[in-house]
DNA sequence: AAGTCGGGGGA
DNA sequence: TCCCCAGACTT
């Protein structure tokens, strides 16, 4: 079947415009993979170095697997969005436990590993085994919904259903791969969320939105709820032997399966006294000076809530019993807000 | 169907 | 400041 005139602008646009990027010269299956999720709600130059991070310490999906969660989570360290760290270690796993070492490039098997969903799966059956599988991320949406001039909100049940069955009518089921990264390549470089270069777009005199004098208000997308405030106040324990103190974040909540210092979460702004009055109470070393890091609270604004973070240092007067020398901490993984804090804090 | 999960960067 | 980024999972 020959593809539509829409498949054939967006494969002529890729072959004179797209990046060279090292995912994009593999047909392995386990590299692409990795590639996806470390993508996913990722910019690529975001991405770049952990790719190139977890294929030097993790060469194969064995490699990966026979490792600690641990080491994973250190290296994705700063990436964000931890459960995809802590999936693509269980999905390593689950390669070869279930799959006999060998990953899957067929969508049906690629959906049972853990952290892959709809699009991963659509992605890697196609880029590996020519599937017929269209993707459907931010890119696509954007392309799809400026191109056709749809209102359809792409987070509403409806929008996910209409843009998906468009997307496997335009998609050119001889060469989907190709097809598929074109199109994310294009929305990427070329149909940008913001400011998109109409004047200089191959599809600017067939394209809907341009027509109507819409791009700027597609897509259109449901506006998500305002974070919540949280206000943290980080116990930095400091023994004799410049020793310290950690624990690790259970879940569920950010952060899962990460290390921080003990943390107390007040409902509001604390001052000294306050703090004072909360160590008398609940906690039981004996502290020789308290002084606060930061006189402002540091504020870290996540996708759904904003902490206010406020470190303060607790000189204690005997060892701690379960010590972590402070020049070790760089081997338990952290939120940034501690790296942060760990870089300024000089002893 | 709505909420949750990070951190960084562009305008 | 707001929005988006090669989304997935839970409730």
């Amino acid at each position: 079947m020959r593809p539509t005139p829409f498949s054939t602008q967006i494969q002529s646009w890729y072959d004179k415009n797209k990046r060279d990027l090292p995912w994009r010269n593999t047909n392995d299956p386990y590299k692409i993979w990795l590639s996806e999720i470390i993508l996913q709600q990722t910019r690529v130059v975001q991405g770049l170095p952990y790719y190139q991070k977890f294929i030097d310490s993790f060469p194969t999906v064995s490699d990966l697997a026979n490792a600690q969660e641990q080491e994973v989570l250190v290296l994705w360290q700063g990436l964000g969005y931890y459960s995809r760290a802590r999936n693509l270690h269980a999905a390593a796993k689950m390669v070869l436990s279930e799959f006999d070492g060998v990953f899957p490039t067929d969508y049906q098997n690629l959906k049972k590993l853990k952290g892959v969903g709809d699009y991963t799966a659509s992605a890697v059956s196609s880029f590996c085994a020519q599937e017929p599988q269209a993707v459907l991320d931010g890119n696509v949406f954007r392309v799809l919904a400026r191109y056709f001039n749809i209102d359809l909100a792409i987070n509403s049940t409806p929008g996910q259903k209409y843009f998906k069955q468009l997307a496997l009518d335009l998609l050119d089921k001889d060469q989907p791969g190709k097809h598929n990264q074109a199109i994310m390549e294009f929305g990427a470089l070329q149909c940008t969320p913001k400011s998109p270069d109409c004047n200089n777009c191959p599809l600017n005199t067939s394209c809907l939105a341009i027509k109507h004098g819409k791009t700027d208000q597609l897509p259109v997308k449901h506006k998500a709820k305002p974070a919540r405030m949280r206000f943290f106040n980080y116990l930095v324990k400091l023994d004799p032997d410049n020793n310290t103190q950690i624990q690790k974040r259970e879940g569920p909540g950010i952060w899962q399966n990460l290390y921080e210092f003990p943390l107390w979460e007040s409902d509001a702004a604390i001052d000294t006294h306050e703090v004072e009055t909360y160590l008398n109470t609940h906690v039981t070393d004996k502290f020789v000076n308290l002084s606060r890091f930061n006189d402002k609270p540091k504020i870290h604004k996540l996708s759904h809530q904003h902490l206010y973070a406020t470190f303060w240092i607790l000189e204690i007067e005997k060892p701690i019993t379960d010590p972590i020398a402070w020049q070790d901490l760089d081997k338990y993984p952290m939120p940034v807000l501690l790296t942060d804090f760990i870089k300024a804090f000089k002893i």
